[in-house]
DNA sequence: CTTTACACTTGCAAATTGCAAGTAAATATA
DNA sequence: TATATTTACTTGCAATTTGCAAGTGTAAAG
């Protein structure tokens, strides 16, 4: 349990306390948007986190209640990660970066998928939560 | 100029690179949500960000593009930091950090902006994006 | 001509990150 | 049954970043 130190009662600043890194919304990405859930798939995104990086915000991440750990269901040696309601509500500042860093910024981003993004956010953002769910009850 | 080290060609990671730190998207908000524009009323916010941490992200978000800098015009020693229009599109990415902290984390948020907000997003979006964009003419 | 306001800069200890290697338990293979 | 592999971490350590306190430089005010 590690224990979060929180600056200011600002609903923003206590937003970024638990969210504001490098790599804690990367981890959510790749369970919203490819479906991850172990520790070895986190490992293999194109940003190459460190072994003990991701096990370090694993941990916070199920401490602050985003995600849940739970032993897999084919083999005792795994673990499968499943995001919480708090997680899956993280989908609409997932979906703002995708789309401020698609407009500003020199990325690589599927096009169905931006269209999607820029045709219909709130559904869009409906589809991406119940996407999560269902995969977080399998 | 500070250059950006680009962990992917990811939309979600680029915007990290830029944005995802604790105190860079503090900045931004204070000057959406306070009206704030020079060095000094940064640092009298209640998260009580260091000087040279400040100065660091101030540097970092010009050279982004995000904000730019000017001599003020009642002081030659005095800057005032106005948003760009890339700055101006990181208010969606606040108004959900916003929302997801009032609705997860125990916060302190005015009512009336916590209702403003959930009752229709986009135009709350355009109203503070409005704002920013007058407030940096001026 | 001294003081104040403002915007930084510097120095340094502490914390965090990034990299490589090692450990440990459960499974698969010979 | 013995050995190898998969999976999920842990450890050690150098390098970077952060946080704190103090100092610097310039313009305006008294």
């Amino acid at each position: 349990m590690k224990e979060l130190k929180q600056r200011s009662t600002c609903p923003i600043s206590t937003s970024l306390d638990v969210l504001g890194d490098k790599w804690t919304l990367l981890i959510l990405r790749d369970m919203v948007f490819a479906g991850k859930c172990t520790y070895g798939q986190f490992l293999q995104s194109a940003e190459k986190m460190a072994t003990n990086i991701l096990a370090d915000r694993l941990v916070i991440l199920e401490s602050q209640g985003i995600l849940t750990k739970a032993v897999a269901a084919d083999k005792k040696s795994k673990f499968t990660y499943r995001l919480t309601e708090k997680g899956v509500d993280t989908v609409p500042i997932i979906i703002e970066l995708i789309l401020w860093g698609a407009k500003h910024c020199p990325t690589v981003i599927d096009p169905g998928l931006l269209e999607e993004l820029q045709n219909g956010k709130d559904v869009a953002v409906e589809k991406y939560q119940r996407l999560a769910r269902e995969k977080s009850l399998a």
